[in-house]
DNA sequence: CGACGCTTTGACACAACTCAACAACCGTGG
DNA sequence: CCACGGTTGTTGAGTTGTGTCAAAGCGTCG
């Protein structure tokens, strides 16, 4: 089967069950900084025809050069660094909507590695063409550059959890976190939200080993403040799990 | 004493002194894309006249809207955040040549803090017209971008830091990086360097306590591998350092 | 049905934290 | 110049959080 074919009948797919989901990026963005169509259909020619990839395939290599950025429509996508000695160390996961190796398109050579969790839609981002636009479509590229401030803000907030906070709290904190970005671009359902994470790719999310890991998960399970079972995760405390947590909401609010 | 005279007398002091300093950012960004004439003086338009602050003033803090963003010319910076129970989390530090605060810019509400380690020097950015510059010399816009693609790499590096090396290999690490970045911009001498860091704040930057920051420079000094005593950092064998940290030397090299 | 990946549990080891006390250093003012 | 107070560094003993090893239970997919 040509590529071709295989993401034109995609599109078909999706277009029929739920439009709203090849536009994750163009939804995220207007929420912040409201976009007229004609700044959407900018958004679209800057990115090739969706195309799925496989569970665990890699798009970009630590150390690569000339690779591509990617925006992701579907599924779900981590982003990591290997040490030497074979530790690995997840900095963010992304989720629909988010761009993909947008740092390292700057860098020139990727400075960490992406990968799919989950079978995936990703279209690639003409880079080129991208930095032209910014200069017909000023508000466009500001709510880009602030897309980009917010997932770097992202990490801070991760090395704040890690560095700083016990497994607990760190723990609780991740899922709340997680909850309130996917509420974002609406892919949870109340205190409910899908979640492919195993409990070892969440040990080198959170800087912990995986059976510890289980065993903070059990204890967040016996005090009846969430539960994480095949690929869902359910908050039953919301309010319990914050003070746990020290989670402070952010407060949302359009720019323009 | 007006701040006016104040700061023209720290220019004046500098330019005999030390010409250079003062242009620590233009430096920076000249040896990985070089800039013409005409670029450097559109960077130092875009900075005002540098101006002195004290140790341990606050630039930026968490929380903030409406706040400047800054060029340090002089002195040591550290970005933190804190947490509800009172702990810290320094993010990162920033040393001459760096730009402050810029992210916060961008998402209109400072997400973290901005305090001074020690006397320095900066000046604020008009960052109004910082974005009309990008269209005027875009290899300038080219330069700075990739400076804040550094700086976030940066920390995405001590996150892997923080969350898969034990106590001895993240100090090790974390002076070894320090080294290299002081390096760029003229700062060493040799194997050693100046480093006003308390064990406290070293601490608040590793994710550890501050006495076992001590233990672990004790581990490290008897070793014969580095040293840290009144402010200056000293490394005795970089080789060992680096095998025992994971430390792999970053490439570096000219984009333009 | 068997194989494989993921989860769960227990026992034990060790890294890192806490508390408490003291020593060295530094800037400041007398 | 010295005396002082506060900040920073140093050390020991005991505690706790998290990692390691080993083994068994599940689910799922081929």
């Amino acid at each position: 089967m040509r590529p071709a074919l295989l993401t034109l009948q995609y599109i078909g797919v999706e277009i029929k069950g739920m439009p709203n989901r090849l536009n994750a990026l163009a939804k995220k963005l207007d929420s912040f900084v409201h976009l007229t169509e004609q700044e959407i259909g900018c958004l679209a020619d800057l990115q090739s025809a969706p195309s799925q990839v496989g569970r665990s395939s890699d798009l970009v290599q630590e150390g690569q050069t000339g690779h591509q950025a990617y925006v992701l429509h579907d599924g779900w996508v981590c982003n990591y660094k290997v040490l030497p000695d074979g530790g690995r160390q997840i900095i963010t996961f992304s989720i629909p909507g988010d761009c993909l190796g947008m740092r390292s398109i700057l860098l020139r050579t990727a400075d960490h590695s992406v990968s799919t969790l989950s079978k995936s839609v990703v279209s690639t981002i003409d880079t080129g063409r991208l930095l032209h636009a910014f200069k017909d479509f000023p508000r466009l590229g500001r709510a880009i550059l602030w897309a980009a401030s917010r997932d770097e803000a992202l990490v801070v907030e991760h090395l704040v959890n890690v560095g700083r906070r016990n497994a607990l709290e760190r723990t609780a904190y991740f899922f709340l976190e997680l909850h309130e970005r996917l509420e974002l671009v609406g892919l949870t359902k109340g205190h409910e939200y899908p979640c492919p994470l195993s409990q070892y790719v969440l040990a080198d999310t959170l800087g912990l080993s995986a059976i510890y890991v289980n065993r903070v998960l059990r204890q967040l399970r016996e005090r009846n403040l969430m539960t994480l079972t095949r690929g869902k995760a359910t908050i039953q405390d919301k309010d319990e799990l914050m003070r746990l947590a020290g989670f402070e909401r952010q407060q949302a609010g359009r720019l323009l």
